[in-house]
DNA sequence: TATTAACCTAGCGATTTGATATGTTTTACT
DNA sequence: AGTAAAACATATCAAATCGCTAGGTTAATA
């Protein structure tokens, strides 16, 4: 499995802000509410989307997170590459792997450069904003 | 990651077999050395591409494993699927998975299912016969 | 009969996953 | 001033998975 909860759950963070906040801060514990998921595992992940400036949080009454930038403008990669800590599909492509020392005669590797290379290109071209209208089968995914 | 020693290694004997048997039986003993990977490791990899109809053991003195097709009719999306269980990158897409009952309304789901759609599209149109003469880069992988 | 090699089963240390528990600090409202 | 709400922080933990290793048994050949 290339993602697991990390990256999955927050895309549906992200999301559900971009459809349900407004103008002000919203609390984790909604979020958590209407995703139905841990508002404790949701806040360390949170965490993790805060040091990275997609998200800021507000303490205090009336406090809570919302988005650095307008959705259009969080990438898909950017955010599944932070949480997962890679997007490659192998160990040796990740970002900062130790270059693989059969790499030069390799026959395996082309191919899973090539898988990197769809799975970059597909993410990279994917928004939290393009996921706001969005269901299943793609239905208003358009390349 | 999408994928485990398991999927790579089973590739790496797929193509080492190709590229290093003729009309015989190969030893595992002697993949396992060119590959510099646990022979013992191999074994356990090897028997479920025995089970599943990929490779062929022969067993006793000059006996080892063949594949059972020519390489171009082993695709490599098969192989990866059979050992990894699946190759989708999430799990309510899994082959089998229990449908995901926020399936209707869930805005990831699209984004999924696309990314599901490219990973599947380029494993099957790769065979281990393509990566027999292939090197870093997608030198000879012309889609 | 000895050797070779596939076949089989069990287990195991390390890591990751997916949380839960228990707080502390900051802010706003009354 | 006091209280409630919410982010922020740290530690812990059970379960699963990964990447092997160990120690055999069975079958075929020379």
């Amino acid at each position: 499995m290339l993602i697991s909860t990390k990256g999955r759950y927050a895309l549906r963070i992200l999301v559900d802000m971009a459809e349900h906040g407004g103008e002000g801060y919203m609390p984790l514990q909604e979020v958590a509410r209407r995703q139905d998921i841990s508002e404790k595992y949701l806040e360390s992940l949170v965490r993790e989307l805060v040091k990275a400036g997609i998200v800021t949080g507000q303490r205090g009454k009336g406090g809570g997170y919302r988005l650095c930038r307008p959705p259009t403008q969080i990438n898909v990669g950017e955010v599944l590459r932070l949480m997962e800590g890679t997007l490659a599909p192998v160990s040796c492509l990740s970002e900062g792997a130790a270059p693989c020392d059969r790499a030069a005669r390799c026959r395996t590797l082309g191919f899973w450069q090539g898988l990197d290379k769809v799975i970059r290109e597909y993410a990279a071209g994917y928004s939290v904003g393009d996921m706001m209208h969005s269901g299943p089968d793609g239905d208003d995914y358009i390349i």
